[in-house]
DNA sequence: CGCCCTATGTTCGGTGACGAACAGACCCTC
DNA sequence: GAGGGTCTGTTCGTCACCGAACATAGGGCG
């Protein structure tokens, strides 16, 4: 397929990294560090002071909301067309947020130092960053509407596609617990709408694994808050200002 | 209770206005154009080209968001803290949701050019935008979850509180469908929700007007939310960054 | 002053999600 | 290969909210 074969790893997986201009992807490249992040792990929790904004490349991190009753809520997901990490240049330091991995893979990290000076040059990394944070609230306020309207299964479809988006084999590692946990709704109510969408054909599983079967069945059940977001994402996210050399971007053009 | 008289409307009154050191302040004052927000009146649709920012001082600003059902939400409030069109600055110039004025007053506006001007220096201004645009996604995530979570009657309650807050009289002009509308539920609800706290003596009520008689109340039946974003408002906009002269706030040591 | 528009009050059946409880099945670990 | 923890399937009653429909009343306007 690709006629040089590339490093397992490369800062160009995460699409934020990949649209910066050179000069500035060259500054920052040396301090990027490559981390594993496994399922599970917090990057940060409510209140918590974050020491590196994280780029993912191949993870997918879910920022997440625990009510006092301990009851939650996924606010946003994070892929590698994002950045974990937002407050580290909005200003506030931290949220009340947390931040979850919700799938196993890397990230390029960067210490809030450099992202901070890089950030203070009011230069590309500024214009991309608060693009993206724009793009982020689309999706903040889309979910928040989507909680109060849709239903459990149209949420389910939704977040499938959401995340197929960014696993394009299709095959989730993935309990139905978790899947719960994330749109903050009964474990049971998430078994109940697999099971139809599993008897419709559309997806199959077992313990703890998710196959996407049927990606068009699954876009009919689903409820508008997908589409409105990637269309937004993508109006947003190739309208950039003054992009020069792209390096070539792992995900483009599929 | 002021010891010099001041001019009924004054830049002052908005708070991020008022947070501005003198320089900048200075330099935006001569192009900030007071102008009427008249109840119902929309500063922006979806998708449409907001030409000015508005900085509200006696208005407050609803972000709206009409699904294709028809059914809304609002996703978050604007009122003297803040300001409505954060997209100029931000990058996108449009989003998905609209802006609508909730509560009748006043509110300056300044020209999307001067403002990008006045952001692209990188200063000050730039930080208490920022600041600001955190603060504003702090309330938009706790929308969400409370659209998920809350009762009817606790999001009535912190709505109140939240309005409250922006208008300290406790009179608000405000029918029980515009509250609905506005929390993204049916009239009814509202209509039963605020009959019970009418007949707890907390609220009255007469066609068109809400009465706000015992706060106290309210606050032990409103869900969490409302605190929560006070406090990281609080907490956001208190610990600015390197404000030299503050202005006179007006509402300040409330 | 009276009309009429619109806001509020109330009811009804329907339903989607909740909370709890338990059975069965998978699969990882020992 | 057996065991046990966890994930999935299913059920029940309950409840909040929905959608529709209609009665009542407030109050602005002619």
């Amino acid at each position: 397929m690709r006629s040089a074969a590339p490093p397992d790893h490369s800062p160009n997986q995460n699409r934020l990294l990949a649209a910066l201009p050179k000069a500035e992807f060259d500054r920052l490249a040396p301090h990027l560090e490559l981390v594993p992040m496994r399922l599970g792990e917090i990057l940060y929790e409510p209140g918590g002071q974050l020491q590196h904004a994280y780029f993912p490349t191949t993870s997918i991190v879910s920022l997440h909301y625990v009510i006092e009753s301990g009851a939650s809520a996924e606010i946003a997901g994070v892929g590698n067309e994002g950045v974990v990490g937002i407050s580290l240049f909005m200003g506030g330091n931290t949220t009340p947020s947390a931040a979850v991995v919700q799938t196993a893979g890397h990230a390029y990290r960067l210490e809030r130092r450099r992202l901070k000076e890089e950030f203070d040059r009011a230069g590309a990394v500024l214009r991309l960053l608060l693009r993206y944070t724009q793009a982020l609230i689309t999706q903040m306020t889309q979910t928040a509407v989507c909680n109060r309207h849709h239903s459990v299964e149209q949420q389910l479809c939704r977040w499938l596609l959401v995340t197929l988006d960014r696993v394009p084999s299709g095959e989730l590692t993935m309990t139905q617990e978790l899947v719960a946990s994330m749109l903050g709704v009964r474990r049971e109510g998430i078994t109940e709408a697999a099971g139809r969408l599993r008897d419709d054909g559309f997806i199959g599983y077992r313990r703890g694994h998710i196959s996407v079967l049927e990606r068009e069945g699954i876009e009919t059940r689903s409820c508008e808050c997908y589409g409105v977001v990637k269309v937004e994402f993508d109006r947003l996210m190739s309208d950039l200002p003054r992009v020069e050399t792209l390096h070539v971007v792992g995900t483009s053009a599929a």
